[in-house]
DNA sequence: TTGTACGCGTTATCAC
DNA sequence: GTGATAACGCGTACAA
């Protein structure tokens, strides 16, 4: 390994004559400089990240923490952090597990975005308290070090279930996440503050795991006790073809039976037949978003907690309940 | 920042005792060992690894590049690395872009994973020389420091022309990928020699960039000339789809005129209508198995190149050429 | 303008 | 068993 001391030797100067030719620093004459980078370059020579972290305290280089690698639904929201970060000068690394947690306290990166229900509140509060930078994508958390950028899950799961009565649904089902998910947990209180608006409804919420079997066998409880059509709102859209898929092999038949909304609007959610109800945010906008608040608080500026508004998309998934309509 | 230094003064004892201590070398007594866990943990001590890494030079961690974070069908693949480093006692982080690149010869990573046509093989082969380890996923490159886990694209690429070629068709397009894609290259080139093989064929290729906007534009020119059922192979899923989205909107019907297949088996293929043949292979193991051979190059164990093969997925977007079949 | 010397936090090698 | 001390490679104040 080549350091700068090799590339001293070589010329016949300091060290730190070196370091200030490499950093371009005006105390050294252009010839001097000239040659001192001509050997640099002729002898390999990489600045050695360790021995630089270790003196200025910064990496330039920032974490985002999911929990795990597979949803499609990522890669538009690391495109966004990674647009945003590039131009100011950061370089992206995506860590999902807990291993890499230790990157953050040990230094490695400048900060984190999370957006990892794995990835414990308790032990980023700590880092937190440490001094360490941190956006949080799905939870709430106050320190003067941590920032939020959230979604708007209470008014998504609103639309969703308004868009359910408009079309007269009045038998309605709710496949909700997995406990530990935030998101999941604000779409179930909007949508019990719906469900509590109105008196003439049947209502159930049904487990879940944000994983497409689960929408499967929920499809498979809620196929055995049917009795009228009834609109089931997935709290994303993976579940939401879960079901779409379930229903689709019986004789049910969807959009007519059985009429499903999800949360999320997946590319494939607009290639399902029929066409997936959904809910839809910019995935770009709010990895975007994220960095540059991470960014804000890494230099001092203070930011305000941000939020990422969504929008319904109609589809033929959800069709028109004529039973009730007739009834009126 | 708390350092060794300061839990060995409050601890009484030295720095390397301390170091000892949190190392668990049998060298420290039982009580003085607990007692300096003790202080570590109140003090909330965190190694740093900078320093670490500065000693040790290894980091036990391992980069993914991949061009970009969009792809759907990076989930899998990374999901294989990730899983199998874990085991092995390894973190994985992915980068995408030019300047991630910096993290291999400045040692904050201690091997790569390449799937990235961006990044370019005389820097590879550069870093390779200067002793770092890398495993290649897109091209050829011969170097002790280097491996190979390759596709078997013209395996699959011979799969999908013979699978045309069975079902009668003798009008055929391929849509190529972008230039500077070795897997597509490979492709092109299987694809030329089953052509090579048949005297009675019309073939013709096209231009394509691997993304849905130019299976559109390919389809368009392709629908322009029709005169009689056509097959075509796109070089990847993502351009089948926009071939396939392009075709439904027209008056032409996907299995009955025009006849596609793809490459990839991404999850979205099995969800159009008619469903898309194509090739599939298991992105998990390619993945586990690219980790585990950088793993043994780092530990100098010796290698041979891998290949991961590939097989054919019949849908109904490959139909019969009837008249072909009449005809004989 | 250039050189010297020290600090950064850790590990390793010796003495004791 | 424990402690002092020298690396590791870079940045930088301070001295020359």
């Amino acid at each position: 390994m080549v350091s700068i001391k090799d590339i001293a030797k070589k010329a016949g100067v300091s060290i730190s004559t070196v370091s200030y030719a490499l950093n371009g620093s005006p105390k050294v004459t252009t010839e001097t400089c000239a040659k001192i980078l001509a050997i640099a370059k002729e002898l390999n020579y990489v600045p050695n990240a360790a021995a630089r972290t270790l003196k200025t305290r910064e990496t330039k280089i920032i974490g985002v923490y999911l929990t795990d690698f597979s949803g499609a639904f990522y890669g538009d929201l690391l495109q966004g952090v990674n647009e945003m970060l590039h131009r100011k000068g950061y370089d992206t690394i995506v860590c999902s597990g807990k291993r890499s947690h230790r990157m953050l306290p040990e230094r490695m990166i400048d900060g984190a975005i999370v957006l990892d229900a794995m990835f414990d509140s308790d032990e980023l509060l700590r880092y937190a308290e440490l001094g360490h930078k941190v956006v949080v994508l799905d939870r709430e958390l106050n320190h003067p070090n941590i920032n939020q950028v959230l979604l708007d899950n209470k008014a998504g799961a609103t639309l969703a279930m308004e868009h359910l009565l408009d079309r007269g649904f009045r038998k309605i089902y709710a496949i909700m996440g997995p406990e530990e998910s935030y998101d999941a947990g604000q779409r179930l209180q909007a949508v019990k503050q719906a469900v509590e608006r109105c008196d003439d409804l049947t209502f159930k919420a049904i487990e879940g795991s944000f994983r497409k079997e689960s929408g499967e066998e929920a499809a498979k409880k809620i196929l055995a006790e049917y009795t009228e059509p009834a609109a089931v709102f997935c709290m994303n859209d993976e579940m939401a073809i879960g079901v779409h898929n379930y229903v689709s092999q019986t004789d049910y038949v969807v959009g007519e039976h059985i009429h499903i909304i999800g949360f999320d609007n997946v590319e494939l959610a607009s290639y399902m037949q029929p066409k997936l109800a959904t809910i839809d945010y910019s995935k770009h906008k709010w990895g975007a978003l994220a960095s540059e608040q991470l960014l804000k608080i890494i230099a001092g500026e203070p930011v305000e907690n941000e939020r990422i508004y969504v929008t319904l998309v109609e589809g033929d998934s959800v069709g028109i309940n004529k039973e009730a309509s007739a009834q009126r």
